[in-house]
DNA sequence: TCTGGGGTCCTAGGACCC
DNA sequence: TCTGGGGTCCTAGGACCC
């Protein structure tokens, strides 16, 4: 059997911990720059606050409702999401955890067959609540896919549940699949639940799972289509079980603070951003031989529709893969400057880094002179103080401290977990 | 006026090779 | 009169996830 982990609007939880009395007040979270609300409490949603809508358009609501509000405080909730995921590990052993996001994780529960499933749910889900002070829900069933469908019937009806559901026969299944509304199945996007409803008359679960592999193949995205279908059926498939470790690409990209159109903005932003995907790269003991870099002019909207304007980008391919910062900010500033046009008005830029390899198996290329490995040392020292105050504390002078291109933070709580001088104190 | 920031996998089609 | 077939690698684009 396996199970899901998910806590429950984890970025609004977060902010509740350090405001009790925030509990059962209408709490949101907006991404960075404020531009969209990205988790809502249960009171927030019941309101009809829009999830993923932008923030203006439910700013009347959200005023009328004096509904809390918080930019993202990604200190706390990366801090938080640590404390989460290491409960879990301590609780089944860490390899049966699978961190799937930051309030995500996938369980094994092979060699806890034996106890009562239902019961095993509700001391996880008690035991990271009493350790951490964040509410989760757990589904259990025999596929990853199934355990989803469980978790979402946890989280529909938290009373009787208790926030745990089971999926352990035949006729739980099927009418768990029942209940369930085809665009609600891990999987399915908008794109394949319209086709299925208005295309096929397909409108739950269950009659999603009762289609041919054929069908899925055809019409769900091939292979990934009929690795759903099989796993509604309750087939566990391989693929889908696959633990993802090591990423095959690193992006750092954001939206700037505001409109950018001094040259010298971007090369300090796409530093910056340098900075923390090479960051990312030497966490997972990896190196990387291209680096790209993109930015995206901003244009006028004439659509109703939100678009994102294209990216320009280019990308150039190293002799050797490096995980160190300053020979990945070399490339990628250089990049920088073929791309911008003086005149153009920017509003976002990204750094990308692929071919990933593993940093010890390093191929190295005869016309380059071996390099003595200082710079490693560095980098690690670097990267535990910044780590350990979960912010870059320590930073490469191309990074810039001028910041005009930083994000929109207006909102943002405190550091309380991380910081000592953003402690919470107790009166 | 104001719409995030990561990731994954898959397919199709073109270039190129033998 | 006759004009293969199979393989690899790369990129772009589409779909999905949180």
């Amino acid at each position: 059997m396996k199970a899901i982990v998910d806590c429950n609007n984890f970025y609004c939880s977060c902010e509740r911990l350090f405001k009790p009395h925030l509990d059962h007040q209408p709490v949101v979270v907006l991404s960075n720059n404020d531009g969209c609300i990205i988790s809502r409490s249960d009171e927030a949603k019941k309101l009809g606050v829009a999830m993923a809508g932008p923030y203006f358009k439910a700013k009347p609501l959200i005023e009328k409702y004096n509904v809390a509000t918080f930019s993202s405080n990604y200190n706390l909730y990366g801090d938080l999401s640590w404390r989460v995921m290491e409960t879990l590990r301590v609780l089944l052993g860490a390899n049966n955890v699978e961190v799937y996001s930051v309030d995500e994780a996938f369980l094994n529960l092979e060699g806890f067959e034996k106890e009562n499933m239902e019961e095993l749910g509700l001391h996880i889900r008690k035991t990271v609540e009493d350790w951490t002070g964040i509410k989760v829900s757990v589904g259990i069933a025999p596929t990853k896919v199934l355990s989803k469908v469980a978790n979402h019937l946890a989280k529909k009806n938290k009373q009787a549940t208790q926030c745990v559901v089971v999926l352990d026969t035949k006729e739980k299944i099927t009418e768990a699949l029942h209940k369930t509304p085809v665009e609600e199945v891990w999987g399915v996007g908008g794109q394949y639940a319209s086709k299925l409803k208005y295309g096929w008359n397909i409108h739950t679960a269950l009659e999603l799972s009762t289609l041919s592999t054929e069908f899925g193949h055809k019409f769900l995205g091939g292979v990934v289509g009929v690795r759903l279908i099989k796993e509604l059926r309750g087939e566990p498939t391989k693929e889908i079980d696959k633990q993802l470790t090591t990423k095959k690409m690193i992006a750092t990209t954001r939206m700037f603070g505001s409109p950018v159109t001094d040259i010298a903005d971007i090369r300090e932003a796409v530093a910056t951003y340098t900075s923390r995907a090479a960051e990312k790269l030497r966490r997972q003991f990896s190196a990387a031989d291209t680096v790209s870099v993109f930015v995206v002019p901003k244009e006028e909207s004439h659509s109703t529709y939100f678009r994102h304007g294209p990216n320009i980008g280019s990308s150039v391919t190293l002799p050797v893969a490096t995980s160190s910062t300053h020979e990945l900010i070399k490339p990628a500033v250089q990049l920088v400057d073929d791309l911008f046009e003086d005149g153009r008005i920017y509003k976002k830029a990204g750094v990308m880094l692929s071919g990933i390899v593993p940093d010890t198996s390093i191929q190295s290329d005869l016309f380059v002179p071996e390099k003595k490995n200082n710079g490693r040392m560095l980098m690690e020292m670097i990267d535990n103080i910044n780590f350990s105050q979960r912010d870059d504390v320590l930073k490469f002078a191309s990074s810039g401290t001028t910041r005009d291109w930083k994000m929109r933070m207006e909102l943002r709580s405190p550091r309380y977990t991380t910081r000592w001088e953003e402690l919470f104190t107790v009166k």
